[in-house]
DNA sequence: GATGAATGAGAGTTCATTCAT
DNA sequence: CATGAATGAACTCTCATTCAT
């Protein structure tokens, strides 16, 4: 019944229905449309209590302070924003031979990745935006990132070095150079121009052949 | 004798000297950091002050408002980011031979944009940061690409397209792909993981080699 | 079955029974001790809430406001601390040579009101400290003093006067100089310093011995 | 020239001049008004900075919290208090024979802490409301008390018991029975029923009479 | 009768900005 | 020019109270 359905899901972690009330809904939705729009500190709890059709002390009986509501926004995101490398199964997947290249393994990422950020796009924008004064989202976004991200994908790449697909780099320039080509090309389609054409199949496609041009053997 | 000579190189423009006063170079200095820390929006004109060891008062005798005070860092800095496609000599290097390759102009470019950005991070940090909340220097940056750097930059790629070095791949993804990976190597190295070890050399080597594999006909 | 006897014993004039139930005596002992800590107007309903264990609102089904739930402490325990002077017997007992000299008096007085206090301490702070800001229950107290403890006490110490153990000072010098005898023991004793090593019995008998000298013809 | 003359004396420790500032005292003046009437916790700084003819910000541009500014006038105000036991020549004019009698001694120290709370009255008020809480204002009395007051008070006590005018209570008790026939006296007087009329020179003279009565050998 | 989500007025505090000195 | 006290609007957050369930 709810149109709040998008953050919603995007909030829900491990799927529990009926977390959120209608009117905490209308609270997180609000917030996260301020928050990309203007920023964390520019935004008044007053701006999003009006938005959101509540009462200011509504907020607060939700989440104790405004910085509160941030993480309760940003927190999801950030692991949503990787959630396929958190996924158990996702390893097994690629060693399966479920893609029997880098590039149809790319292939995959790309265009997931790309379907997520354009559905739950304001609540990435303030992630990526709050990144910078938050040391605790920063810190929360490493440890994800050595823990899990990291020696997941350093296994793939691993793999399809063996396999003779991959030319013999570093390992960490690989994955920094398939993770920069995918989140620049997004940041340009979605944050800096946003406004300009994008054929984006092709734009993606593009990508990902140059990338591959330059990583393979 | 003043130490604050990075910011008056960075935030001088046309060269004219004796431009600020040392009073005001202590407030921009402090600006920049307290900017780049916290953020324009959660930095307070008194924290500023003090960091500066003026009175309150005073930023606002040279700086009419606090608005003033970021523009007057953020839009010196937003040109000089670009500077060198600014610079009216520049494409007539590029056609004079002055560079064989796009190769050897990329490795010029990037060599040059990383001490840059080496040299500024903090500035280029909050420019970086603050774009996304203040849609003059959103406009006033796609303003200077589109009339100045995107044109001199879209006749660089056609030329060595036509000598014959790079594929026949759209200007604009060309651009795009070069100016990305430029960009978020610099972010990756100076804003992401700025503790992480990095052999900077090998690694801009390796963003070249790999982008120019990719554009390479 | 309930351990909240002693507030029920305080609280229930007339000696009706039932009168309160489980979760109101829940309240009333929790708004005593916590007003009795931070004071009236430093102490939250949800506060007394949770310490009480029952809802916000339960406080307001029993009490309209936070002031009633106030006035439902302080009132009766303002009664019940001159409720010996409010006793019809009372002075009638004097008279009849239960006691045959005002030390007497004074020692069943000293002892009897130091019981009281010592059962009912929280209470008599709340009493005591609000005293000063509420003006109902200022006027209260003067209304019950001047109505019915004035007037015995005048009556007995006139009695042991004209009997001749007392000198012939002022009947309300005798009046004021026992009270604040007696109080300040007791606040000396039970609020400034209640963690002062104190031979309770020792001292009451000096303060009454002290007294009587001062007192006596 | 101003007119709050009386807070200025009260709180200005060591007697530097012009320690406060016009707007500052009306501060203070205001706040300790109210304080006194409704208490701390019931006064807003909205109100203090209405009466006292300034801008709320005002407030926390000299007092950072409204904390402060309640201990700003309780903490001189403690000191004040005991004052005299804090002057460093205090015992030895004692020992001087300044007075011979403890009678005498007796006499002074009502006479002038006497004259001391019908000055500083509402500030006093203040002092004893909050007393009860505020564990810093009860501990700095207690230290004050106990480092400074109650030594020098002891030897008082000690001097004529020796010289055969005091009987040979506890000093403890004589002190307690000194101080709160004092200070009960005063309460009574100014707190409790300041509208009665009080006839104050006999009144102190009776209650030092009985005093003595009860104290000599 | 009991609950607790919701309220909105008002709390203490911060802040960009002004202006007399 | 530089200062910093003063401002008052706006901020985050709290609270007594209400009311649908």
């Amino acid at each position: 019944m709810s149109e709040h359905s998008w953050i919603q899901e995007l909030l829900q972690i491990g799927g529990k229905e009926g977390q959120f009330s209608e009117k905490q809904l209308k609270i997180l939705e609000a917030a996260v449309e301020m928050f990309a729009e203007k920023g964390y500190a520019a935004t008044s709890t007053s701006e999003i209590a009006k938005k959101a059709g509540v009462a200011e002390g509504t907020i607060f009986r939700h989440y104790k302070t405004k910085k509160d509501l941030l993480l309760a926004i940003v927190t999801p995101t950030l692991f949503q924003s990787v959630a396929p490398f958190l996924a158990k199964e996702f390893v097994r997947e690629v060693f399966d031979n479920e893609y029997e290249t880098y590039e149809q393994f790319l292939r995959a990422v790309f265009s997931n990745r790309y379907a997520f950020v354009k559905k739950y796009l304001p609540a990435i924008r303030v992630l990526w935006q709050e990144l910078a004064f938050h040391s605790e989202i920063k810190q929360c976004f490493q440890r994800v990132f050595t823990e899990h991200v990291y020696p997941k994908f350093a296994r793939i790449v691993r793999h399809f070095q063996e396999k003779g697909e991959l030319a013999e780099l570093p390992v960490d320039s690989v994955i920094r150079l398939t993770i920069t080509s995918l989140a620049s090309f997004l940041a340009a389609r979605f944050l800096l121009l946003p406004d300009h054409h994008w054929d984006d199949e092709a734009e993606m496609e593009r990508t990902i052949h140059v990338l591959m041009n330059g990583l393979r053997r």
